[in-house]
DNA sequence: ATACTAGAACCGACCGGTCAGTCGGCAAGG
DNA sequence: CCTTGCCGACTGACCGGTCGGTTCTAGTAT
């Protein structure tokens, strides 16, 4: 996503930009339009020539900062081979995400409803198809024989719950400089022996 | 919590229990007070002998459900001796309790941010205190034996993202009708061949 | 090169709807 | 008849969205 990466310099990915940092800082309701349009360094009105609604623009900001995510994760995990090594490489890139890109997993992780039942299913399909990719990730490991058998989606969803609140304590605290190698071998220590054959 | 159990007939309850179905349904900003009053069969003006503001009503109605919580919680594990057993405890009342009161479920888990800066925190305290339980409990079965070493604040966090993304699915795809013990057993699979000796 | 112009891009003062919160008054009961 | 509890019509702040006007840009003619 290049709109979010700070490159690009036309209006609409400027305001785009501007909205992720206004809405993270102060959530949907206190981010007032008129600030999101100081913050891009344009006027009120050249807001709604890219944006119907306030809606809209939070609906695209937050659509543009999911495929950010997303897209990160395909990309890196597209050379692993092991399952063990994938699982793994999905808790460093959560980590790493959120300290690179504290505001937009700010955004992420806070705003869930309030913003209409629409975008809410939205983020709730994309959600479900991370856990689906992790699923499937863990019945490749069991078809492979690399994981003992068990019930995929339970156990999909308890990792991904647990990448999700070790993450979560990295936002709340503050804390940037942490060894995310260590957390990672201790996440992984937690799972693998329980998960592995 | 008294107050929310549907027992007392004063009108502050009356209005607290209206809060919380209301909130629970719409949300903070979609919540119009004119409808909590109705809701709870009285008028506008009076919710204002009680509360003096919308943000307090909302505060009061979300410490009354957090303590009702927490309470079902300290109250059936006072009597659990093995921490294996505590553990498994806490993923079935966490269940039970999104089964029996998804309204109050959905205010736990939705509300985050949005509500001012000091209930935000609030809400994190009471949800560390919780993980402070649980690292404690773990911590017990360290020392005496029963547990493998760890570092028991990473192994708290992912045990209680894991019970809540779990539990989110509940809410989130309404099945009123699962096996609780199932999904108990499987998740402490997970976990104890992970966390066992 | 310069002048002209259409229309695209941009702007911010203003409008109007929506509630949170108020207040004057009513009814019950002591 | 006074107090206490209750009520809902009203008020005013707030802010999303509009719109008439301005500036910029690029195409064309001279």
């Amino acid at each position: 996503m290049t709109e979010l990466d700070g490159s690009s310099t036309d209006k609409r990915s400027q305001i785009l930009r501007a909205a992720a940092r206004v809405f993270a800082a102060k959530g949907f309701h206190k981010a007032k339009v008129e600030e999101i349009a100081l913050e891009a360094g344009v006027g009120k009105g050249t807001v709604y020539e890219y944006f119907s609604s306030k809606k809209e623009l939070f609906r695209e900001m937050f659509k543009s900062c999911s495929m950010f995510y997303l897209e990160t994760f395909r990309r890196r995990l597209a050379d692993e081979k092991s399952v063990k090594y994938k699982l793994r490489q999905i808790i460093v890139l959560h980590l790493e995400f959120i300290q690179r890109h504290s505001e937009i997993a700010m955004i992420l992780l806070h705003e869930h409803a309030e913003i209409g039942e629409q975008l809410h299913q939205w983020m709730l399909e994309k959600q479900e198809e991370k856990i689906a990719f992790i699923k499937e990730l863990i019945q490749q490991g069991i078809d492979d024989g690399e994981l003992r058998n068990m019930d995929v989606d339970i156990a999909a969803r308890v990792f991904f719950g647990a990448v999700v609140a070790v993450g979560g304590r990295l936002i709340i605290h503050g804390i940037k400089e942490v060894d995310v190698d260590y957390i990672c071998d201790e996440i992984m220590g937690l799972f693998l022996e329980g998960i592995k054959k």
